[in-house]
DNA sequence: GTAGTATTCAAACGTTCGTTTGAACCTTTT
DNA sequence: AAAAGGTTCAAACGAACGTTTGAATACTAC
């Protein structure tokens, strides 16, 4: 048979993490089987055990997989913005689409790169501790990173309103890649329009942008007392 | 004894909703057994079927107990808001504080008010088919309502726009109701500001003002093509 | 106080879970 | 061609799952 044409190094590893990342996206991590997981991937029911020795493992290698390069890309647009815009201060609107632009791009990959954007929407709030230590620790350099940027693009804004404000923009950004098309809640955007990075990327930073340079709130209205 | 006090009317009830609400929280609907849950309600295990039916059954019940009264809470600040402005048009800051002040209010209770906003926020992305239809039947309204009410409020921003920012707005609010302590992957908030609903209202209100007053994004730099 | 209803209880139901096992298979090395 | 190492396979492991059952208990009404 000369049909095998590549030598599928580790085929069953490759089959095994987009099984994975298809069925956590669907039904959660707890409740995606062994079984079914395997079944779908089309190996044995053992070759998860065999391959990643746990099911804990292979959750941790279907997050790292596509999340290292992810935010190793988000620094690289950082840098490079930063290295484009020589000695002038970078907007607020350049460095959320270096946030947000990344993820972005993996929308308009229908085939696993959406399916992952929004299983990790759905990991920032996932009720396992370990999960959302390995979530906390594979973004901490990245939002150090950004943060700083925010900070000296932002200098109106105190240290704690900005902590705040990149709080609420991770927020929307995550329900948003992990709700776009499972959640229906508000009518009126066109279906086609859905997918489209570049009109999300545009309608995102625009609202992003004008909250994080919003005039800080002032707490005084607390209730005459 | 007369130490027994008052009539536990349906105090079983009680006690499973209050624990499956804890638990929910901590462990997810699926990472919850009924074990545990009964086990912590301190009542037998076969009380959930018995008073409840099923365990889909109970989450449905945690979840209406407490999303009932506060969708009709906000469509009472809603109105108010609107006969107390009389011929004026309501402020967007009026409306978001009357959707957002009504879920804020509750975090300031520890007991059980925290628990469930914060259960509230996740299940916005829950895998199952069955909850997220849920949460949309019971939120159909109350959305629908106050897109009608920003619609008069914001006369510049055009249906499309709206929708999509009230997307934004909506998962702004459930990430940081369901994240404000169980993620911090952005540090600088004190402590001790971290549950004041009313610091936290004012700056989820500036913020989202601002994003949802946004100049309309041109999604015209879609690259030179 | 007895009958009748509602609730609680311990025990078991069948199913499914993640994981382990040891033999079979395939590829590579000698 | 024989040996070795890596991989796949069917089968089974014990544990935990949601649910059901029928007897025991508590409560209400006559």
């Amino acid at each position: 048979m000369t049909l095998r044409a590549v030598k599928p190094t580790h085929e069953t590893q490759t089959r095994i993490l987009d099984a994975a990342e298809a069925l956590f996206m669907q039904h959660g991590f707890e409740g995606t089987s062994m079984r079914s997981l395997t079944t779908r991937a089309g190996v044995n029911l053992a070759a998860v055990n065999y391959h990643f020795g746990s099911k804990d493992a292979l959750i941790e290698a279907v997050l790292r997989r596509r999340l290292d390069p992810m935010n190793a890309a988000r620094l690289a647009a950082l840098e490079q913005a930063e290295r484009a815009a020589g000695e002038h201060a970078l907007t607020p609107e350049t460095i959320i689409r270096a946030f947000v632009g990344t993820s972005l791009a993996l929308v308009a990959d229908a085939r696993g790169g959406r399916n992952f954007i929004r299983l990790l929407g759905r990991s920032y709030t996932d009720p396992s501790r370990a999960i959302r230590a390995l979530i906390g620790k594979l973004y901490a350099p990245v939002l150090e990173r950004f943060k700083a940027a925010f900070a000296r693009a932002l200098p109106a804004v105190s240290h704690e309103d900005l902590a705040w404000r990149m709080h609420f923009m991770f927020g929307t950004l995550s329900y948003t890649l992990a709700a776009t098309d499972t959640v229906q809640l508000i009518a009126g955007a066109k279906p086609e329009d859905r997918y489209d990075p570049v009109l999300l990327e545009d309608r995102l930073t625009a609202f992003l942008a004008a909250g994080l340079l919003a005039p800080a709130a002032r707490a005084s209205t607390r209730k005459a007392a």
